[in-house]
DNA sequence: AGGTTAAGCGCG
DNA sequence: AAAGCGCGCTTAACCT
């Protein structure tokens, strides 16, 4: 069965959702911003749009004379999170614009827009799913895009909540644990990285003693958070530079750090060059299932293009891999709940997560078989891993 | 009126 | 010389 039958399939199922719900959220979003729109105001000494990029410079660069920390990239002053995460610091508006542009997300992205794009006669959300859209071999979700439903904050999981099973049945959530890493195990061949997952520790922990010289219980919280920075960071290419902002550390510190993992982790380092040398060489790059990524700047003369190529060329193959794994996941969760006519329905897929509705009589069968076709499509060097979750939302199933 | 770009930010 | 991969959506600002 082709991946493109179990997305139509999914498409036309949707998904049900509480817009009572999301819509007296919507409303108290609206008090809280009205509420922060008169606080910024105060805090201006005037009124102004909080949401004009011109309006905010002037007041913030011009009228306060707060500091210019980054530029954008057509040269003006940046107002990024970032930026104004340090700003807040120092000065009380950059934290009122901050909550009030979190706010102001969540209601116009979702809880505004959700609503009214239930479908009138199915009363489900439908979305599309893209197969050619995504480089890497993800798909891609629009109109709406159900693949960026909040779940860092507390007010945006209240967005989750309102994904819904109908009466009787439940959602079901599972998704692949540590999977891109996994894959860099796999695809490097590290024998301490195979050996963490072998073991069944919790990655993070195991790098942070790593790099740092600890046993696994000596790890601080700190230390586990610096190890998941390092650990994500190499996936996308990351240099020192990059990790010293990340972490606000020095950058020769940070540097030291990746020393210290490519040193632990030698197997990682050699995969890294291994895979640079192969783009040059080829003008592309595979997944382990055979999926190429052509990367046109990959010899560029111009040095940012070709190194934005090299990180391009690092990532794809466990991202990559990662998306054929879960579309094998698809097919063969989706021919298993038809060959045994059930009547639980896969709603949603978000990268390294499968959503499911599920009749509670069905429950326990698919607690069973869909984690085990999810670690079933592949034997790589490394066990795969499957966390299962199910609630009466999509933020209990978590 | 309608399309496009820039900046920003939601997710994996 | 730049500095972290892959997406889609919203608003403001600018363009035709």
């Amino acid at each position: 069965m082709p991946v493109s039958e179990v997305l139509f399939r999914m498409e036309r199922t949707g998904i049900l959702i509480d817009a009572r719900k999301l819509e007296a959220q919507s409303r108290e979003l609206g008090q809280k911003m009205f509420e922060l729109e008169a606080r910024a105001h105060r805090e201006a000494g005037q009124p102004f749009n909080l949401n004009s990029p011109r309006q905010l410079c002037e007041i913030l660069f011009e009228r306060l004379q707060l500091p210019v920390l980054k530029k954008t990239a057509t040269g003006a002053a940046s107002t990024d999170e970032e930026v104004l995460e340090k700003l807040a610091l120092d000065y009380p508006l950059p934290k009122t614009l901050l909550e009030y542009r979190g706010l102001a997300k969540l209601k116009s992205t979702y809880t505004d827009k959700l609503p009214r794009m239930v479908n009138a006669r199915t009363g489900r959300v439908h979305t599309c799913y893209g197969q050619t859209t995504a480089v890497t071999g993800r798909l891609a979700s629009t109109e709406p895009n159900l693949q960026n439903i909040p779940v860092r904050t507390a007010e945006g999981r209240r967005i989750r909540e309102a994904f819904v099973a109908p009466a009787g049945s439940v959602i079901v959530s599972a998704d692949y644990s540590q999977v891109e890493l996994r894959i860099m195990a796999h695809l490097s061949g590290d024998e301490s990285l195979i050996g963490a997952f072998e073991q069944r520790e919790d990655v993070h922990r195991a790098t942070a003693a790593e790099v740092f010289n600890r046993s696994l219980h000596e790890v601080t919280a700190e230390e586990r958070r610096y190890a998941k920075a390092i650990n994500f960071g190499l996936m996308y290419g990351m240099s020192a530079f990059g990790l010293a902002q990340q972490l606000g550390i020095e950058r020769a510190t940070a540097q030291a750090y990746i020393a210290s993992y490519f040193a632990r982790y030698p197997g990682v380092a050699r995969f890294m060059e291994t895979i640079r040398a192969r783009a040059r060489e080829q003008g592309y790059v595979e997944t382990v299932f055979g999926r190429r990524l052509f990367l046109a700047e990959i010899a560029s003369s111009n040095p940012a293009r070709r190194a934005g190529a090299e990180r391009a060329a690092i990532n794809a193959p466990m991202q990559g891999t990662a998306a054929d794994l879960i579309k094998l996941a698809m097919v063969a969760v989706d021919e298993s709940l038809l060959r045994y006519s059930m009547s639980s329905r896969l709603v949603l897929q978000v990268h390294d997560e499968l959503v499911l509705e599920v009749p509670e009589a069905e429950l326990g069968a698919v607690k069973e078989m869909v984690p085990r076709l999810m670690t079933g499509v592949a034997s790589l060097r490394v066990p795969l891993v499957v966390d299962l979750g199910f609630g009466p939302n999509w933020d209990r199933a978590h």
